[in-house]
DNA sequence: AAAAGTAATTATGAATTCAATATTCCTTTG
DNA sequence: CAAAGGAATATTGAATTCATAATTACTTTT
């Protein structure tokens, strides 16, 4: 069954600004120029706006009235606050998907986990977080949730300009492979509680956090954030 | 009808076409005519198509390139997936509120639950679930988190139309009630796990996917909805 | 020179207009 | 009479235009 993909000219323009968001050409705080973005991408004012109006609902900019939008200023807490919700959503794909996983698919992921800890044993973080996205992307599609699945994305695409490779510490790094290992585990056996227990505890969202505190604003305020 | 000549129009609009949904009067499946609302509204096309995307972008209604919006038809599986989303998003409010909460608040909590269960008593079944509701919502206030309480009200917001006051068998009345003891209890000792986890098995959202079984779609087909 | 007030400019909010796609209704044909 | 085809109509998609609020630049005053 492929899904109907709808490839309206607001939504084509909602996803090309937030690459820009994704990438910084746009930064947070930053001013939306209507004008300038139209030039840019040679449509007129009108999908354009709604591309914002729906970005700003996606959580992505703010729109202020008569003054224009800008580009979400993420704070320490804001994405302390995400990270901590993914968690919780994570340890209920994996409740639901001990439940609606086939074989097949636990099959599957465990062919991933053994290429991580390839990757681990050869201290290859790029693949290694590659590989590790999968796993975690395959328990939450066996979750047979589409909500979650719908509302896990529009978190991670809020965080995604922030996300970057950190830099494990090996400390970090050898736990968070147990804790895969405990994962796996408990998808094999089924153990619903268990997985989704792991999940939420995963420590590899909390490790992004505590690095990303010199990255980020550490100071919460709402207060004008000029160009 | 009163009409609408107010700022920030897309917004008003959305929120009224969102209150036409939940009460009835834009039915699921049914096709929304945008000269139709125009005229009700008293707005031109451009700001009622700027909230007809938001709303898409909600999940309240769904847009068919060309073909206009529609309604989203509620199966019940759609509904149980955001009603377990949802149980989830309770669960972490419970943890993290026992991080936050004042004692202040406690008290103010175990107010409404010792109201609670006055109306328990005297079987008040509407005042019982006002109140109920209230020390959900005190509690999601209470996690100090904004992204899980802007989730968690889109989520409500989606499903508020198929949301009514269901017959509570006596049974499972009383294991609500329990449950709301074992709450409290866990909020008073500030057992964040423990809360959590009453929170996330609380069955009241179970009752309402089981009694909602006939008054929704069972099928899941994406087949069109005629008008 | 600094501050305040005002005109000029620019940007945003919303309505209207133009273009393309879908739907309806009527005619035609087997 | 049913089905197919096509013109007429209605609806949606997007650009343009008009109105209004905000910003800037300039003048005036102290």
């Amino acid at each position: 069954m492929t899904k109907i993909l709808q490839r309206n000219l607001y939504r084509e323009v909602a996803d090309r600004i937030g690459d820009l968001i994704e990438h910084g050409e746009l930064l947070p705080g930053e001013r939306i120029s209507e004008k300038q973005l139209c030039d840019r991408f040679g449509v007129s004012r009108t999908p354009l706006r709604e591309a914002l109006k729906v970005l700003a609902t996606e959580g992505l900019i703010e729109l202020l009235p008569n003054r224009g939008a800008r580009v979400v200023r993420l704070t320490l807490k804001n994405v302390k606050d995400t990270y901590d919700l993914m968690a919780a959503l994570e340890g209920l794909s994996g409740e639901l998907a001990c439940q609606y996983i086939s074989d097949a698919e636990i099959a599957a992921i465990r062919q991933l986990h053994d290429t991580m800890l390839e990757h681990y044993r050869n201290r290859d973080l790029m693949p290694y977080f590659q590989v590790n996205r999968q796993i975690h992307e395959s328990i939450l599609a066996a979750s047979n949730n589409d909500v979650l699945q719908e509302m896990y994305s529009n978190l991670s695409q809020r965080i995604k300009r922030v996300r970057y490779s950190k830099k494990m510490t090996e400390r970090y790094w050898s736990q968070a492979v147990k804790d895969h290992e405990n994962m796996m585990a408990a998808l094999e056996k089924r153990d619903s509680q268990l997985l989704g227990q792991i999940l939420r505890d995963h420590l590899c969202n909390k490790i992004e956090v505590a690095t990303l505190a010199g990255v980020i604003d550490t100071e919460d305020d709402k207060s004008a954030a000029n160009s």
